[in-house]
RNA sequence: GCGGGCGUGGUGAAAUGGUAGACACGCCAGAUUUAGGUUCUGGUGGCGAAAGUCGUGGGGGUUCAAGUCCCUCCGCCCGCACCA
């Protein structure tokens, strides 16, 4: 190597366009990412999955994001020694292929088959390590026809039910709306107002499993914290009172019957001396009962239909009511009455459809009884002592739990003892007791379209609903289907539905719903342990490479998904098909990518490629001119035009360059911005390490002979690349992306700093040790840069840098010689001394107060206590 | 509305309760080059000539010491069960 720092020698730059797809070929000739069904046990297995794309047609950032984050821990782990399985799939089913066929009139199945050939060669292109043998889409009937059959398992297991439940009915198109279509209470496309409908629908019976789902988030102690608070939040455990309020007047004037109570629940039983009214939901049955006797109520229970079905929507809107003329008996205070409202924010799916409103302390119950004029009375105060008038409801944390006031025989009781009061007297009386209320609700999975997958039932006149035989599955979709107008095509089909009873032998009718496409993705990760099986999945490769060691995705799905996910592997666990309770050990939710946005003076959106920023930083139109304004920064989306295609960045800097920048700009938790010059900046430093590698290509010089051989700037460089080692390492584990890539912007500084004076003393050997180091800890991060590197610096090695091992630091170049120690005076910095590690506290706490700076700063005042926190910091408190 | 999260220089950010701003982008100055998404060197939180002082969304608290822990307020983001 030669002794004069690379000064202005040309270098070729890296031509990353020919060296990407070479390496991608070679890891692919070398099977590198392949693993069997079943994991050899010769090294400890890992599965890293990244939650599968739908295929809408194009891949976008966010992709990228998630795709790089999963391949970094694939990459990573593989080279710390593990057998790893990461598959990658295809969320197929859902609305979006069926509005394509509305709108182009393009088959659901062809829109879909195209645009997963378009996304898999854009991933492709970004050189992710995945054993692409197990790819599967969830539309292929080998795989939902497998599905059907988990349905059957279920149904025997008792985990399956069907019984009504509302929709979302657009009255003009006759067909059921998604939340997502229904905009301001509106169908998307016939603009008719929405009304909730009842159907029958099939649900899968995840509340059996409430208890464990709570119960086993405390051992997901790989999950962050929030996730698991938010499942626990809805799945929603409560303590609470069931209780019945006799009415004093008959709901009909008829016989007394079901109707002459109304059932609540509470989870404040304490709190019934406040109650000053009743509020039953718009779907109670009572609520009919009135209706139908009262034009008025009527209307009201009509209007409250067309809010649709979403709990956002119901409960943001303008808290509305009517009174029902009915009045209840309060079951502590003899001869009290209270009337029985319907209002528009109590949920018919939650607790019994009504509750009893106790304004003082509940913000909802304050607006109701404002404005209906009801009264509110303090029943709970922090110091027992009742307060005055109330202006706003008490919903602080210390106004709801506390002591009870004006609350009869309850009165002077802790919030807690007054509940236990409440409920042994109602149950002493015989109209309550006490219960466990859960929040999560039974899964409906009943969807009345055409692309997704067939529930596997028949409907028979004589037999009722019948299982499709087994021997039958699967039961595939029609191809010859017409979206010529609303509804379920599978409906209209004129010959699909039309079978013989399984039972009866005699005509009968297929069910026409399709499942919820949370289905299909609920066991997608087992399937992927044995993507081609003839049954769902097989025992020994569930066995052998579940629960997900990490599933990477983003935090949209922290609720729905992931617990439809867990509920689906419980109940796979009941029917025999795995051996776990858990599907996913490690969980890490990404961010979203976002990207500034841009408007033309006449207001439409405009793309980033549209605009160009000058030197003062003003923004116009490329082509013309025009003045552009740049909007907020928010998620990247097709409407707002802030997009920023892949494809176009992997064709212009390389898909290690976006890989970088994608992992260095921030936390990858946090949402990131996509810009431009940062791109750019991240294309550079890969230029930059390529170019490093230059000065060091060819096979390891030897080190000098002896130790003491060595300069001090060998060792210096040393240690850099042993530090680096060690805190990349680090930060990998703990999903530090953006630290790892700064701790490498700083060894290859250690190696341009090394390269500023004359090589001498083992600095040759030295420095292609950093370089060889950096290709192997940039390798998954950048994992084609790293091939080159390794190849140009290990001409004619046997292996590719995917198939070598993580390097290990020498932990005698990780000790420091000394440390440098803070100096605090009453906590404020006043000096830093340097003193050897472990040194001494008395000979630390004489250098601090001899540090000329600190000893100035204490002089004349007294020193009344020495902290010292080893090779840290020195803090003297002083009086005066 | 309810639930969850986030908030640090011009920007993205770093920081086991222990020297706030590592690293990068941008910017400034200089060097190199037959200048073209170059490269290299140095500088860069605010105020101040300096000593210093202020500073992690606002306010309060705990502590010898708070970006970090607690309370409260504000702003933004995510989810709310038929978008995936």
């Amino acid at each position: 190597m030669s002794d004069t720092p690379a000064t202005t020698v040309p270098v070729p730059s890296y031509d990353f366009a020919a060296a990407e797809p070479r390496w991608q070929l070679a890891w692919d000739a070398r099977g590198c990412f392949r693993v069997g069904d079943i994991p050899t046990g010769l090294k400890p297995k890992y599965y890293v999955l990244e939650m599968f794309p739908y295929p809408s047609g194009k891949v976008h950032m966010g992709h990228v994001r998630n795709y790089t984050l999963g391949d970094v821990v694939a990459r990573y782990k593989r080279a710390r020694g593990h057998e790893v399985l990461h598959p990658m799939g295809w969320d197929a089913f859902g609305l979006p292929a069926e509005n394509a066929a509305r709108e182009r009139g393009v088959h659901p199945g062809t829109w879909t088959r195209n645009n997963i050939a378009a996304m898999r060669a854009e991933l492709q292109r970004m050189g992710l390590s995945i054993d692409w043998t197990r790819e599967f889409a969830t539309c292929d009937p080998a795989y939902y026809g497998q599905q059907q059959h988990l349905f059957l398992d279920f149904w025997q297991k008792g985990l399956v039910e069907r019984r009504l439940s509302f929709v979302n009915w657009d009255p003009v198109d006759n067909t059921v709306l998604a939340n997502e279509q229904v905009i301001d209470g509106r169908g998307w496309r016939s603009g008719a107002l929405v009304e909730k409908k009842q159907l029958s629908q099939w649900f899968f019976a995840i509340t059996k499993f409430a208890p464990e789902l709570l119960a086993a988030l405390d051992g997901l102690d790989r999950w962050p914290d929030r996730v698991r608070t938010m499942q626990a939040r809805w799945i929603g455990k409560s303590e609470g009172a069931k209780l019945r309020f006799a009415l004093s007047t008959q709901a009909g004037g008829g016989p007394a019957d079901a109707t002459d109570t109304i059932e609540v629940y509470t989870t404040r039983p304490d709190t019934l001396f406040g109650m000053s009214f009743i509020a039953i939901a718009p779907e109670h049955p009572l609520a009919a009962l009135v209706a139908d006797q009262n034009t008025g109520i009527a209307d009201f229970v009509a209007d409250c239909r067309s809010m649709g079905t979403s709990e956002a929507v119901i409960e943001t809107a303008e808290k509305r009511g009517v009174d029902t003329g009915l009045r209840v008996r309060h079951p502590f205070i003899p001869g009290a009455e209270f009337p029985v409202w319907i209002a528009n924010f109590v949920l018919m799916e939650y607790g019994t459809g009504a509750i009893f409103g106790c304004p003082a302390h509940d913000a909802r119950d304050f607006e109701f009884a404002t404005k209906y004029g009801l009264p509110i009375t303090r029943v709970v105060a922090p110091d027992g002592v009742a307060a005055e008038e109330l202006s706003k409801p008490l919903t602080r944390a210390d106004d709801r739990v506390g002591v009870a006031v004006n609350s009869g025989f309850l009165d002077g009781l802790a919030t807690d003892a007054a509940k236990a009061a409440a409920i042994a007297a109602l149950v002493a009386s015989d109209v309550g007791e006490g219960v466990t209320n859960w929040r999560l609700r039974d899964w409906g999975v009943s969807r009345q379209r055409y692309w997704g997958c067939p529930i596997p039932v028949i409907h028979c006149d004589a037999c009722g609903i019948v299982p499709v035989r087994a021997a039958d599955l699967p039961v595939c979709l029609p191809d010859d289907v017409s979206f010529d107008r609303p509804g379920n095509p599978l409906d209209h089909h004129p010959t699909w539905k039309h079978v013989a009873c399984p039972g009866c032998g005699q005509p009968a009718v297929r069910e026409t719903d399709t499942f919820d496409t949370f289905v299909d993705s609920s066991w997608y990760f087992a399937r992927f342990c044995s993507p081609h099986a003839k049954m769902p999945v097989t025992r020994a490769a569930v066995d052998g490479w579940l629960p997900v060691d990490q599933y990477i995705g983003g935090i949209e799905h922290a609720i729905l998904h992931l617990l439809y996910s867990r509920f689906f592997t419980r109940a796979m666990r009941a029917a025999g098909h795995l051996g776990v309770a858990e599907p996913f050990a490690g969980l890490f939710t990404q961010g979203m990518v976002t990207h500034e946005s841009y408007r033309g003076a006449d207001g439409r959106w405009l793309y980033p490629e549209e605009i160009t920023r000058d030197a003062e930083g003003i923004t116009t139109h490329r082509e013309t001119g025009e003045a552009v304004v740049v909007g907020r920064i928010e998620s990247m989306s097709k409407s707002k035009r802030n997009t920023v295609d892949p494809g176009r960045i992997i064709d212009q800097y390389g898909a290690d360059t976006a890989r970088w920048f994608i992992l260095s700009d921030n936390p990858p938790e946090r949402d990131m911005e996509w810009t431009e010059s940062g791109v750019a900046g991240a294309y550079r430093f890969v230029q930059r390490l390529f170019r490093l590698t230059e000065g060091s290509a060819g096979a390891a010089p030897a080190w000098p002979e002896g130790s003491g051989e060595l300069g001090a700037e060998t060792h210096i460089l040393r240690r850099a690349t042993h530090k680096s080692i060690s805190a990349v390492t680090e930060a990998l584990d703990s999903f530090a992306f953006n630290v790892a890539v700064a701790r490498l912007y700083e060894l290859a500084g250690a190696v341009a700093e090394a390269d500023k004076t004359p090589h001498a003393g083992g600095m040759a050997a030295a420095r292609h040790e950093a370089l060889l180091t950096a290709a192997r800890l940039v390798s998954p991060m950048m994992p084609h840069l790293g091939e080159e590197m390794f190849a140009r610096l290990v001409p004619g090695a046997a292996n590719l840098l995917a198939e070598e091992a993580w390097p290990e630091a020498d932990a005698t170049l990780l000790v420091a010689q000394t440390v440098t120690i803070a100096v605090q005076i009453m906590g404020k910095l006043r000096g830093t001394i340097i003193v050897a590690p472990g040194a001494a506290a008395s000979d630390v706490i004489t250098a601090a107060e001899t540090e000329p700076n600190v000893a100035r700063q204490l002089a004349g005042l007294r020193i009344v206590k020495r902290i010292h926190v080893p090779d840290r910091i020195v803090n003297f408190v002083v009086a005066g």
